[in-house]
RNA sequence: UCCUCAGUAGCUCAGUUGGUUAGAGCAUCUGACUGUUAAUCAGAGGGUCACUGGUUCGAGCCCAGUCUGAGGAGCCA
């Protein structure tokens, strides 16, 4: 008879010697000699396996011939002392079952280490994988604290819509939802389209930012923050875009700019707190692999610390903050700018910051996290707050080594005139945004809020170079397999 | 979308100046082994050299196109 299934964490965390338990998971990899059989086994609860201990003789040959790694098995035994080293504990196996065998000629997942590339073809099956399950379960304690965080502050949690009628947000391309049959499309009488027709009565498209509606939930809640599914249609192939992923959406009443960056230094810091005190034995695994990963690359594009190093770097240092005019200045004077290294040389106030830019802020110069603030007007959103200068809005990006912007911010334009002035200017249709101009006319007040790019965080706090890796089934231009 | 690089066994890769029958490690299979840690040792099987066309006496290698993947850029979170 097997026991009641205990988690392997529990088992080897909470389980005493002498006592009699049944794990379920996975064979990693079975070793046998003439006498003896060692089966790891994995359940996802942890990184680490436990080691079933078999007496050869004791089980039936055709049963242990089944045990391949990838199949799924239930062991029974005695917990006892491992006599071999690599383990405190191990199971002395009474009972083997196996639920359902993998063809070890067609199973795919070798116990030996395969390449990120080949891995992506077979999402279905990576997370059996440790680098992925370790991911995975690292980008679950994330997300679990992103609702702790905001949840101690008093936050609300709403949820703002996925399907949107507004096309006036500017933030890239929309991906269209329609009920119409694609081949037969209705027409009107000047040969377009004729949307009336179609399931909302107007032209529809998934979410690109759940802000506009955010800023009304702030607007009546004091502070909120949303945490969904944001869809760009942008045809971007690196190692940093999806065309599906997720954001967190924080949006305060009576914020100004430097509120919105205190709570956007301390939230990022909690959350790699919360990784590093609840996924010690998962991050210990990504610093080695990123270690063992960094070792084969030319010394010139080796990061200076250690993945663990860089968290606990983040957290003990204050990011640097710059407004974007001293970064101007920083980047003019730089030596990749007098020796014309940079592939877009900085002349003037006024240019848009190029990711070589960003790059040498963060990696060069301050070696930091850099929070650059009070951007020129003309490269930055309708929505942003006018500054007395003129020149700038009171925006806000947050820079991190390797990843480039994982935050983007900024206190809102609460004064009508100013706000209607600026889309009247920049041709965003306000009459389409008539509710968004509701929240100015009524009640008007001070507010902040930002975009937190979730999968660059898990991306940051697992160490993985590629935004592919840290979303289960990532969505990319020509490809959505599974 | 643009630029660069790559595609050879299930996986990771080597393959000289274009020259006979295409190689290794791991994986798989068979056997050996009294406790292994990606076990070890011995042997075996395994190939549309991404695809299409071209050059050549002869192409994995040269040329053109296509497809796929990666890195970078732009866009951005």
């Amino acid at each position: 008879m097997r026991e009641k299934r205990k988690k392997i964490k529990e088992i080897l965390s909470k389980s005493s010697v002498g006592e009699r338990v049944t794990a379920m998971g996975w064979v990693r990899t079975k070793r046998e000699s003439k006498n003896v059989v060692f089966i790891a086994i994995n359940d996802g609860s942890t990184i680490d396996n436990i080691q079933a201990v078999g007496d050869t003789g004791k089980f039936d040959e055709a049963l242990l011939r089944k045990v391949n790694t990838g199949a799924s098995v239930a062991v029974t035994g005695e917990l006892v002392e491992s006599q071999g080293a690599g383990q405190a504990v191990e199971l002395q196996a009474e009972i083997i079952e196996v639920f359902g065998e993998a063809n070890p000629e067609q199973y795919p997942l070798q116990p030996k280490r395969h390449s990120l590339e080949f891995l992506r073809e077979i999402a279905h099956l990576r997370p059996r994988t440790n680098t992925f399950s370790a991911i995975m379960r690292v980008r679950h304690q994330l997300a679990f604290a992103v609702h702790q965080f905001f949840h101690e502050k008093g936050f609300v949690y709403i949820n703002t819509p996925i399907i949107t009628a507004s096309d006036a947000e500017g933030a890239g391309e929309t991906f269209k939802v329609t009920n119409f049959d694609l081949e037969k499309l209705p027409k009107g009488e000047d040969g377009k389209i004729d949307y009336t027709q179609d399931f909302f009565g107007k032209l529809t498209n998934l979410t690109v930012s759940g802000q506009l509606e955010g800023e009304l939930g702030a607007l009546a809640l004091g502070e909120i923050y949303t945490f969904g599914p944001t869809f760009r249609a942008e045809n971007s192939n690196t190692t940093r875009h999806l065309a599906e992923f997720w954001m967190i959406e924080p949006e305060m009443a009576f914020y100004d700019l430097t509120d919105n960056m205190d709570l956007a230094e301390e939230m990022l810091k909690y959350l790699i707190k919360s990784a590093m005190d609840n996924c010690q034995s998962d991050l210990a695994f990504l610093d080695k692999r990123l270690a063992e990963e960094e070792k084969v690359k030319p010394q010139q594009e080796r990061s200076e610390m250690g993945l663990l190093e860089r968290l606990k770097f983040i957290l003990e240092n204050d990011f640097e903050r710059v407004s974007y005019s001293d970064a101007i200045e920083i980047l003019k004077r730089s030596k990749p700018n007098q020796k014309k290294k940079f592939k877009y040389l900085i002349e003037e106030w006024g240019a848009d910051l190029q990711s070589e830019h960003e790059r040498f802020l963060v990696e060069k110069h301050f070696k930091k996290p850099v929070i650059l603030y009070n951007y020129p007007k003309d490269i930055k959103a309708f929505y942003m707050y006018q500054n007395d200068d003129d020149k700038t809005v009171a925006a806000m990006d947050i820079l991190f080594p390797g990843i480039g912007e994982i935050i983007g911010g900024s206190q809102r334009e609460d004064r009508m005139d100013k706000l209607k002035a600026r889309m009247d200017q920049m041709g965003i249709p306000s009459e389409e945004l008539w509710w968004y101009l509701d929240t100015r006319k009524f009640g008007s007040v001070p507010h902040s809020g930002y975009g937190l790019g979730f999968e660059r965080m898990v991306q940051f706090v697992t160490g993985m170079g590629n935004i592919r890796d840290v979303i289960p089934f990532p969505r990319t231009p020509d490809n959505c397999e599974f």
